[in-house]
DNA sequence: CACCTTTGCGAGTAATTACTCACTCATTGC
DNA sequence: GCAATGAGTGAGTAATTACTCGCAAAGGTG
């Protein structure tokens, strides 16, 4: 591993675990051992090393949502998608604990935001076709609720990876849509 | 108001706003009107500051949650306990937009972090009696889900306020929980 | 009035922190 | 053999920031 992967995987797991305000140049070079001069080499700026984190991850993602449509059966399809995104959770944990930590900090980095805003969209909107097929009558609503509902376990295991039961979790909600019923069609 | 109560509004306007680390105790004194001295006559430091901002929130949650069982009916308990959550959020968004981003900090009020969890355990407790009592076949799993989901649409809430469908997503969730049917009683 | 407590100020200060810069060393191309 | 390039260093710096402290005014109480 080179010294910039190096600092790249250390500084994401230190801005994970104590917050990207609370990590100072210093300790991420210490750790890295690395002077503390080659981070701003590589990466210009603490912020531009928070970019390039972000860049990774959003990579990542990139890579699991593009084959989306497998499989014609809307419900399936939804099963999948739960599948997948609690799969990214758990082989990069640090990642989106950083990310559920920047949320509210537009100012640190408003390019990472509206990337992460416009993924949100492009999510849900996908989303709402499986619900449409199946004769949702709200669509829209239904693929919010899902996207919330994902976060929201997403949000409680980051902060509790010990003791949340994630597995228990993903079975619950998978089972739930896959044989459960929508509003509208009783 | 006293100066003392425009600091406690002032800081948690700007905490929520910014995030507690981007925003310096001599901003909240010239957006107060009132000398950085005074702030730490008051609260000690800028930690007993927000300590005294969550322990005014966490009040308004207490009273909230206190006439808890009204309702013999299991179905109307879960409908008020939605409704009540979300009327916390209206009533006072900066709040739980500041405490969803002091959320993976530990490092800032370990003390705060331990209160929210066990007021968290103490919700969820509560809420699996409902769901036991209408027979669903994981009450506790059932519990977790509802929390996570409202958690989840606050998250989204909090973040883009002016745009997110708060009332649409209310009515949506109390309409499934209110007729839908859960796993175990098909 | 005399006193004491509380409220308030603002000029400090010590520590932290992101970032710079002059320089060394190793590798590669010609 | 030598010039050029890029990785790597670490001492230094300017700015920020949380917090202190001596002092003054205000207000309540006898």
């Amino acid at each position: 591993m080179t010294n910039k992967e190096k600092i790249l995987q250390t500084a994401l797991r230190l801005f994970a675990e104590n917050g990207y305000d609370r990590t100072p140049t210093s300790q991420i070079a210490r750790e890295s051992e690395v002077s503390e001069g080659l981070i701003f080499r590589h990466y210009g700026s603490k912020a531009g090393l928070l970019g390039a984190i972000i860049q990774q991850g959003k990579a990542q993602v990139d890579e699991s949502m593009q084959p989306y449509h497998r499989g014609a059966d809307p419900r399936e399809a939804l099963v999948q998608h739960i599948r997948e995104s609690f799969r990214l959770l758990r082989e990069n944990t640090p990642f989106w604990r950083l990310v559920h930590s920047l949320r509210q900090q537009t100012a640190v980095q408003q390019n990472a935001e509206t990337q992460i805003e416009s993924f949100k969209q492009s999510v849900v909107g996908q989303l709402a076709v499986p619900f449409q097929m199946l004769g949702a009558a709200r669509p829209i609503e239904e693929a919010l609720l899902l996207f919330a509902l994902i976060d929201g376990v997403t949000v409680q295991y980051v902060q509790m990876p010990d003791v949340y039961p994630l597995d228990n979790m993903q079975d619950f909600i998978i089972e739930k849509y896959r044989y459960g019923q929508f509003m509208g069609q009783p």
